[in-house]
DNA sequence: GATTAGCACTCTGACTAAGCGAGTGCTAAC
DNA sequence: GTTAGCACTCGCTTAGTCAGAGTGCTAATC
């Protein structure tokens, strides 16, 4: 049961009038507004053929009318046109992005102002995911006398490091055999792997002095690991919902909130999506089934992933919106092809 | 001008009817919950009298009193009294903060978890200020062929790094001995002083061949320093503010959100707050004139110092947040006491 | 002189009714 | 198949009413 050339063009028409208004659209203002060489009386019509396949709803009978769900996902799916950027956003986006190339993170969130700056919407980053990430080598430190650093550096250039405090004294050159011991343990292997195998068994303890400051180590190692796999999230213009017709309520706008007060939960749902431009709408969604959703990723040494989002009302520009973000993580991805590379030699 | 003992009595009377209950509070209703052996037409005279000295106002003529900024201050000053937490909140504090004890962050994030939990308005939690944390020791290592990372660790176990790319080729020695060059140029001062003083000139250049990799690494050096002078800001709780009757409309909501859009501004406003609990109502804020906010600083090993604070309306339970407050910073000092100390040989 | 009872007055908030405007749905004509 | 016309529906706004809470003032009382 496909829908006619006209009844395409009258549901573009409608949606974008709805994206641009918020408010019911009718048929005489359609008629008015777009020359489709019918009267309101035809295009009523059609719409009501419209409502009753789902693409249209009705808020009361004497309203005009709004895109459903179903709508937004034929007009992504079908009818939506690339769009070019602007002049204006694309320098932009290469001033800002420039301006802090050579700080990963600060690039990132960046990434993410700009997001919400040029939509005018919610918008997220997130670093990548490191569970790919592989062993370089680990290091230890001292700092004094029962203080060590622990460093853990993975193949890409992560690093992150703890402080620890240690139960029993330590020399010099303990901790180098056990830097040294470790990252031969460890080398090339995922931190994913490292920690999910019970490693307190794995590291060899030929040298007894070595077995009780392993043992003071470990926990501080796994610890460190694991805030290595840790991915930052990045939350921009979160207020920005606040100039939206649909937050107008104080319980929408509250519900809004709430979904990035639990952070954690919410990384881990945007981890799970899919890879490239993603776009999710309304009911599609598992929460916030008012809102839409659209990620896409970037990559970091062609390796490594990370995510950008934006995050709205299901009326919303969505082509503007995916093609910005297809610029934008090009951009990033070519950014991060050199710093971190290991192609220019 | 002082205040009779009734009218303390009523005033008192007001502002505990009125943290309450959010209502402006009647004469009569203060006659009947509070045993003050007087009518409500003197409690009137009272309350007018207390308008006339600005510590009432009035929404409108047939509406009750409602307590203004210079009430809650007079109430802050000397009314109050300290209150012993519950031993269900104590309880709470100590499982909770034992739990992430050896995690300075997250430690710090629990705090003002807690804060938000137990008072149900907004808090937030700054990470110490280290302009006054003196360098340790500087070490250069290598990674790939062109990449390498910066550490800087500090004397109280500050780590930070960046990882970085060189535009020329280094060798292991030459790493080394850079490392310690400039460690013996800094090691003692503090970040703020290296920072400001123009290091460039600083490093001697002895050696011919470390003169490029030196310049290639110091932007990435400042650039460390500065990143290990930023304090972190967790933020927990905002949306509690949509249960109260102060941000019922969303213009309020708003403005409250917006505060925190900027945090770099809100983190340097708190940093410059004096030390110990201090407590600002209303107007003596420069923004968030209808906010009142609670500081509070904790120690590190006796001397890097961090903030915890609550935000909410002047309408609080001052005496029980203040409470609340010293207790937790009292905890979170003794806690990184021993840890990162050098108390306990 | 301080306190209190009594009462007129004020203001808000909730409720109701009327009128307006936008838009539909149906019917009959084209 | 398309369109004009018209009755009808629904929500929103405005005005009006009413009850309730509370004040401020006056005059009586302790």
């Amino acid at each position: 049961m496909d829908l006619s050339e006209r009844q395409l063009q009258i549901l573009q028409a409608i949606i974008n009038d709805y994206v641009e208004n918020a408010e019911p659209v009718g048929s005489r203002s359609i008629a008015k507004k777009y020359d489709l060489g019918v009267s309101p009386a035809t295009i009523r019509n059609e719409m009501s053929d419209l409502e009753e396949m789902g693409y249209l709803t009705h808020p009361h009978t004497s309203a005009g009318r709004v895109p459903s769900d179903k709508a937004y996902r034929l007009y992504v799916n079908t009818l939506m046109k690339k769009k070019n950027l602007s002049a204006r956003d694309k320098r932009l986006i290469s001033d800002r992005l420039q301006a802090s190339r050579d700080e990963f993170d600060a690039t990132i969130r960046h990434a993410a102002e700009l997001l919400s700056e040029i939509t005018h919407l919610t918008s997220f980053a997130l670093t990548p995911a490191t569970n790919e990430e592989t062993i370089a080598f680990i290091r230890l430190m001292p700092v004094d006398e029962r203080t060590i650093i622990l460093m853990i550096v993975g193949e890409s250039g992560n690093v992150t490091n703890t402080t620890m405090r240690l139960k029993v004294p330590y020399t010099q050159e303990s901790l180098d055999l056990l830097s040294k011991n470790m990252t031969v343990t460890y080398k090339g292997r995922t931190l994913d792997d490292v920690l999910k195998s019970h490693i307190i068994e794995d590291v060899g303890t030929d040298i007894e002095a070595l077995s009780s400051l392993r043992g003071n180590v470990m926990p501080g190692f796994l610890r460190t690991l694991e805030d290595m796999l840790n991915v930052n999230l990045y939350m921009e213009g979160m207020t920005n919902i606040f100039n939206l017709p649909e937050y107008s309520s104080i319980d929408r706008a509250r519900d809004f909130m709430q979904l990035f007060a639990q952070k954690d939960w919410f990384t881990q749902k945007m981890l799970q999506r899919a890879d490239g431009v993603v776009v999710t709408i309304g009911d599609e969604n598992t929460k916030m089934k008012d809102c839409s959703l659209i990620t896409a990723t970037y990559h970091v040494d062609g390796k490594l992933v990370g995510k950008l989002g934006v995050i709205g009302p299901t009326r919303m520009k969505y082509d503007e919106v995916t093609s910005l973000m297809e610029y934008l993580t090009n951009n990033l991805s070519e950014s991060f092809r050199l710093p971190d590379g290991k192609d220019d030699e």
